[in-house]
DNA sequence: TTGTAAGCGTTATCAA
DNA sequence: TTGATAACGCTTACAA
């Protein structure tokens, strides 16, 4: 059954020619004679000749593989961000090698490991929740294989990365708030670690002092993006003496968790207390109490954009420019 | 800047021994030299020497990587179905490359041509819902790379594949409206081509017949799984003269899209009309009108299976016995 | 205990 | 127009 892949090597040998010239001919080069080329084509075709690409990509120093690293494939976000990427590898004959971190710090190293050994051209990664050294990464750097962050990135200057300003969305979203005449308004935000969740303190802040509304600390909670912590979260606010009017959760899986519990708790959501929140994704259009108002964050952009940095660097290698590419998309406030 | 990654030659130049013993002395082969080895490993961690993976592979003929297509990773199933993969993989050391075949035939031709460009040592995929041939998946089977087909799988025997038995489930979720009291059951089917539409429906028929209900074939509408499709879908059930007591959805997604339209036509979901469906996705569980029962699918444990099954393949490569491994999950009726 | 050399499939350079 | 050869990085039988 076990038809071998023939090589170039069976193909010169039983036309009686030489490898190379086997080779010219498959790849259409201009002074091989034109009877050669069709007998050598011929045979190949008939045999099934497939060029290995291993072969090929070990002679390059290449493999046309980039390594895609994310927390979790299960979030709308990150499937949609991973098909913007997708279109873009698809275009340029790249392929994916996929992994998730779970938001492990441990099995992002070691996932960062393999697709090192495995020799990736390049690199996208979202940063797991715990990440915050990056020397797994900053390997790649002196392997000289280009890393671009998004989303989650990491908060200096020194890499190339594409995320969306959740600072503006969060300002724009206060802004909004604010007009529909809800002042009391906390935040259920994420880690201190993520960049992310500095990003929307600090729009918190600023967004509050604009409209000089005071900073009520006890209105910022924090998840660990679990559904206990969300609920302890909520618990916080609603056992607050003075109740929040708004709640501005993390993104629109804490959104869902969030209002899980504040049902739990009696509260008219939407009525009472506005429920608000970050992402927008399509589930929440099939679920009870859908976020009054969500911050579109362009997943699939941002994928695509990432994935097309990557290729400008790629295609830049030699380039002796050491400048940090990072692009922030304007998120949008979406109304529901 | 470019600090170029440390190949054998390089160490074995430094410390004036020759390749080879380099290559041994990383290995710990046993005999050789203490301090050799020593001078050895000390200068290639110094060095940052990190083997060629590229190199090995090609020289096994190996490439410790598999492919897996999938229809679309939006999907909750399919995301669930790669992380079982995932964990199977990563316990071996392989690594997972992905792509999204968007129920597009065409597409799913392309990138199986890429991965058996890219010598995959294995290939896991689901079938688009418009895949009819399998002259692209064949030619794996000529090189000698196992493929294993999970969940979408193709009607025939002669390959390996992992499926839930939707004709059972059908049957089972039959039985249980019936207990309930409801007889005139409609089913929203997916398209025809699809081998789970043909169990479904098999099941269908057989569960009406064990309890002895008249199969009418008006209560038989199909979707391609496009919302308007499903809306067409309901609208036909809606405006017959007898009405369903009782809607089955081909899956959760469907399901959801299905208790749009019904919600449209005013009517009185799972009170006049009862809707259920497959898959038992998390995300019902926080929408408004989750199916009253969902039958659960494991993508996990489906995508873990294909892939063990697959790694059983790939270490009895020489193995003569070519007998096809078929499994088949239980799927289970869950009651919300 | 270590070194030498061949080989994996392909392509590029040089020579014929 | 074609052929011979070397090279990519690594492993491994064989030789020393």
């Amino acid at each position: 059954m076990a038809k071998p892949i023939p090589t170039i090597k069976e193909i010169a040998r039983k036309l009686n020619v030489s490898a190379s010239t086997v080779s010219r001919a498959l790849h259409d080069h201009p002074r091989i004679g034109l009877k050669t080329k069709e007998r050598v084509k011929k045979l190949a075709g008939e045999l099934g000749y497939e060029p290995n690409s291993q072969a090929i990509f070990f002679k390059q120093q290449k493999t046309f593989v980039i390594g895609v690293i994310l927390p979790s494939i299960r979030e709308e976000f990150f499937s949609q961000a991973i098909s913007g990427i997708e279109a873009v590898t698809t275009q340029s004959d790249y392929t994916i090698l996929f992994a998730q971190s779970y938001d492990d710090y441990k099995r992002e190293v070691i996932v960062a490991e393999t697709m090192k050994r495995q020799r990736v051209d390049g690199l996208i990664i979202s940063l797991s929740k715990e990440t915050t050294k990056l020397q797994h990464l900053e390997a790649f750097k002196e392997m000289n294989i280009p890393v671009v962050y998004f989303d989650r990135v990491p908060a200096g200057d020194a890499c190339h990365k594409v995320s969306c300003n959740m600072k503006t969305g969060t300002v724009e979203m206060i802004h909004w708030l604010f007009s529909e005449g809800l002042k009391r308004i906390a935040i259920i935000n994420g880690p201190k670690a993520l960049f992310a969740s500095k990003e929307r303190l600090a729009g918190y802040m600023e967004g509050m002092q604009q409209h000089k509304l005071k900073v009520d600390m006890q209105l910022v909670e924090e998840t660990d993006f679990s559904e206990d912590s969300t609920y302890k979260a909520v618990s916080n606010l609603l056992s607050l003496k003075k109740l929040p009017q708004a709640i501005i959760s993390f993104n629109d899986y804490v959104h869902m968790d969030a209002v899980k519990a504040a049902l739990k708790k009696k509260v008219k959501v939407n009525r009472d207390l506005l429920f608000v929140s970050y992402s927008n994704l399509n589930i929440t259009g099939y679920t009870s109490y859908p976020p009054a108002a969500s911050i579109e964050q362009y997943p699939y952009e941002q994928g695509k954009m990432a994935a097309e940095i990557l290729f400008q660097l790629l295609n830049n290698k030699q380039n002796t420019d050491q400048s940090y590419i990072r692009q922030q998309l304007i998120p949008k406030l979406v109304l529901h």
